[in-house]
DNA sequence: TAATTTATGTCACCGCATGACAGATGACAA
DNA sequence: TTGTCATCTGTCATGCGGTGACATAAATTA
């Protein structure tokens, strides 16, 4: 790797630590974009050469994990029932981070307190979950030979979603506690659903798209 | 009701008609505050004493809808399951909207179109949605007789909002067609969930607040 | 009509974000 | 080492979103 692209992500990383720091201590709204240059000994014009945007910097670290999860899921074989790699895709997400060097790990806790704080980064949040929401009904609809515009995989992945959040959203605290709560909500949600919920039952099509 | 009042609905009204047409016609980002403002020959400045940003103008309408099913879901009598009274509250919501006078209605339908097809807005709604989640989860904490700390309504809540969630984001072609929707997507809840999975059953509780 | 309240317009200002251009710096071949 | 090229960076200018301050116009009340 070469000395220009390790710069790179050295200035990445410089603005991302510098952004998160500022954001936990002033306040989101409440820091700029030149005080984060600043720090960082850049001009303001680089950072959007980084992030295209003051959210996009806050939100960079629990974009990746979404991409990690994605992955994982997309890995899955087709054995499983949707729901099932679903779990197993977010079980193998919290263990990918926990094997992260300590330095990013905590970057990523950082990110997670900073985002349960702010209102507008928790919906920013919730935007990127969205926008992986068409490919992640897309991979259900596959396993369950329904199509993408059915109402079934659409109700998988919403329900999942779900579920998601309430571990993913209380967890800033650590990632055991993360994992912890996995566990406690998918226990939760065996004893609610019907084996077999996720696979694609006699009718109920209806599709429609959206 | 005084002058003063009834021209400022009036204004208000022209502000969303202006905001609407002009974002459906040009785009969300494509379209300026001064646009809107010339259009209802009004200053930009007096648009943002009606509303707190260029979002709020196009979320004014779904926020509202919001509001209208917090208020059914408060009026459910006590008997009802907590599933039970947020899926009747769902219903309640579609009965008010299509009780409205056609204006109004042609309004919200713009409104949701704009949404969604605007990623901007979409995650706009669900953060209005989230907002409200805390005292939703108030409520079917109450009628479960548990903490709002506890996983069990949290859990509740989010499956509930799964599904308002698809239903209310594929209806802009009409709140006939939401409704249909919703009553498809409660089927399939029906078939999926155990009977009183909303029920605060045994343990599973392992609080733990966000 | 006079006094008070309140909505509106004007002006100034800040922060976010983008395009354009010039200069600095690393990559690479001779 | 040197020269060329690609690319990263800083500076400048601009537009839009959003807010505070103040004066003016309009409605309310007496």
């Amino acid at each position: 790797m070469g000395l220009r692209e390790r710069k790179k992500v050295q200035t990445r990383n410089a603005l991302i630590d510098a952004a998160l720091e500022l954001f936990l201590t002033q306040g989101y709204e409440a820091t700029t974009i030149d005080q984060i240059a600043a720090r960082v000994d850049v001009s303001p014009r680089t950072f959007f050469r980084y992030f295209s945007s003051k959210e996009d910097v806050a939100l960079s670290l629990p974009a990746d994990s979404q991409e990690i999860f994605l992955a994982e899921f997309a890995a899955r074989p087709d054995s499983e029932s949707p729901y099932a790699a679903l779990s197993a895709s977010m079980r193998a997400m919290i263990g990918t981070l926990r094997d992260k060097d300590p330095e990013e790990a905590a970057r990523f806790l950082k990110a997670r307190r900073l985002v349960d704080e702010t209102p507008a980064l928790l919906a920013g949040q919730m935007r990127l979950l969205m926008e992986n929401e068409k490919r992640l009904v897309a991979e259900v609809a596959r396993r369950q030979g329904t199509s993408p515009d059915d109402l079934r995989p659409q109700f998988v992945v919403s329900i999942f979603t779900g579920l998601g959040m309430i571990c993913y959203n209380a967890g800033p605290e650590g990632l055991d506690i993360m994992a912890r709560r996995l566990d406690d909500v998918l226990t939760l949600a065996d004893r609610s659903l019907r084996p077999g919920w996720d696979l694609a039952a006699a009718d109920a099509s209806s599709s429609a798209a959206g």
